[in-house]
DNA sequence: GATGAATGAGGCTTCATTCAT
DNA sequence: CATGAATGAAGCCTCATTCAT
């Protein structure tokens, strides 16, 4: 019932056109949801995914417990649907950044940097909880972080290859691109939870960034040949 | 409660010499002390931490609940002990390997490939758990990871530097190498997670480590100037 | 609340005429309200009544939540109506059957078959509701199961009644009829559970009357004196 | 763990004698299961199965929740476990004293009042579980009850079908002995809810017991050719 | 030292019912 | 009248931990 954007309307005679009620409750009912799922982030990322209770997201959403069973099946399902937020917009960012890399170490570049500049600083919590509360909660949840990962491995995947073709060279080997591609995803997760998550040096991610995107650079250069 | 009612023997007088009978009893508690450790490690990595009991613990090391106590604080000290063995292990192996690197970028290149081809595929669940099971679990545990993730990063770090020192050259910045070392660790972890855990290819995991290996000489050569 | 924008018919002046358009209401009002007892009675009995939420009874009858709380003041409610229902029918058969037997045991053998022919497969869901999903849910419901076996058991006593007067013999004591109507019912009860519900040989049914009858005309013989 | 008789025993040597606190500890958990049963029994019986919390069947029995959930697998179990206990007690006194009906028209009659005189003022909580809580709750408890009800039912058939062999008769088919096996069960069933629980006149159980006794020697002569 | 029965706080989830629209 | 989102009390159950034997 819920999650499914039917449009009932009873004043309106047989049209396309929502009623206006129909329409508040509309954005009510899409506006409470963020609001769970916002809250439900901060919460596990900050408190942790087992810390937290149903109760408290409940509260702290201002909503009952009820409601937030209204809205997500199940405590799994509020950390995949996380989980699958937060996909989409690393997609929307790092993949669109690495698909208009436009084939040269400079497009890499800057995709890289997008990460550092743009995501970290703004999306903590939800590194918090790919990177750490996801791991290891249950098979679904390890399912969909692995489809995750292997869509944005993917995009940097393609993104190298395309650099290869612009150049005119190959790599090393057919797997040399998935394999960097893999290795980079590793290199900023790690990166940004150490220097974000641990040791809360926000204000370094623009260097390290910078370092990082530089190694990642001569790293792939070394791999063509 | 350690006074048990036989103590004919020089057990704990002041000597250096321990009667038999407590060397063996030395010997059986270390002994009961490892299996545990052991069990827990399997089930912890296949089962997930959460979903391993104590008692399941208790009655895989073939021990009851209460021994499992004796030896262990409480599960959260069994996971710390894991990680802490975990983390010697990678030291040793690791971490040894990149403080033999000679200051040589093949020495560089032999480290890394002792990760692939000898900690891998012998210790897949220790991977298991110091990447995903531990992560997120409380903040003691994960004050344990940060500290050897440390330890590993500064291990990889002074190695670089050694790098560099011997190549008579330095890095582009002084935190080049702390930020090249957490990379390399980051790229270990994701791919062994990516290529052992996920996509279950132990046998891939050398030729991707060539390809790695290659990827950091390459990234670390870079930031050298 | 009853008054609505258009109140241009004679619709609830002070006529006993009442207009079209509210004996339409009136009509699709009793339909609705049939619909959902139809659609109750079919999941009490087959999901069980405790399994079957108000919401389910809601979507099969293909109303709201609220449609049905407008019917029925709850869920025991509901219950109570099914319940009364099938007593109603149940006399109606039964009773009936039981009250034209005319005084002869010919006439107490074909009210029995009555039961074994023309209710048990018609009404299999009603049986399980009475027999089965009404038991022990509630100090009102068990009251009300009291009633109607209560007034099953006075019909059959009637009749019993009558055979003795119109054959000018009397039973062995006074309470002979009672005991004898409640071990009537009591048979009906469990054969059908036995054979409908449990053992889903309805065919057997027919087979099964003709013996419950003989048995009783032998013991209702019997306790003549 | 539970619920298998261990004899675990350190202190003995290698004997088949258990220890004097091994025995008692035996005893205190036999004990501790059975007071968990007999609460059970009484609310279950009393309150109704599902108004009675497992906390407040834990409290009556001074347990914790805990405990009771160490001895029984869940609420479920309980109830079937109680079922059983039930369905033992009835053969062991109804089955018997048909099994020893000794092939005539008196040892019925005798059989019969076994159940008025000496089960029903006795187990009256029994009565109430098995013929009213127990009924719908779930699958798995229904297959029970079922058996417990066709076991009882070949019990009181097979003291009918020897009826029919020592008088060198037969029954008007062969299914007559069954199907009145089962409306003998279905007898006693509703003159005992009738009677006990819900006219609560105990008292008049046993002259019940004698016209329903009566009746049934009379059905069954009156199927016997 | 070893045992394992006992504990009980806490977690997740369901679902009958209400009420503003 | 109909709707269906919201409520929240109540229920069942798990499991890390303790402690008397």
């Amino acid at each position: 019932m819920a999650r499914t954007s039917k449009t009932n309307d009873t004043t309106d005679a047989a049209g396309d056109t929502p009623s206006r009620s129909a329409l508040r409750r509309q954005r009510e009912r899409e506006q409470r949801l963020q609001t769970i799922l916002a809250v439900a982030e901060r919460l596990f990322a900050r408190e942790g995914y087992h810390k937290t209770g149903m109760e408290r997201i409940a509260d702290e959403a201002e909503v009952s417990v009820g409601t937030v069973y209204f809205y997500f099946k199940n405590k799994e399902d509020l950390l995949l649907q996380l989980l699958d937020q937060t996909g989409y917009e690393l997609r929307d960012l790092l993949g669109d950044a690495f698909r208009n890399a436009g084939g040269t170490l400079e497009g890499i570049r800057r995709a890289g940097m997008v990460f550092f500049e743009a995501f970290c600083p703004r999306h903590p919590d939800k590194l918090a909880i790919v990177f750490r509360e996801s791991a290891g909660q249950s098979e679904l949840v390890e399912e969909r972080r692995k489809r995750i990962f292997g869509k944005l491995i993917a995009d940097v995947q393609e993104a190298l290859q395309q650099v290869a073709r612009t150049s005119g060279t190959g790599f090393r080997s057919a797997a040399s691109a998935e394999v960097m591609a893999t290795c980079i995803l590793g290199m900023f997760e790690r990166l940004s939870y150490h220097y974000l998550i641990w040791q809360q040096r926000p204000q370094d991610l623009q260097g390290v960034g910078q370092e990082a995107v530089e190694f990642i650079v001569g790293g792939v250069s070394n791999l063509m040949r």
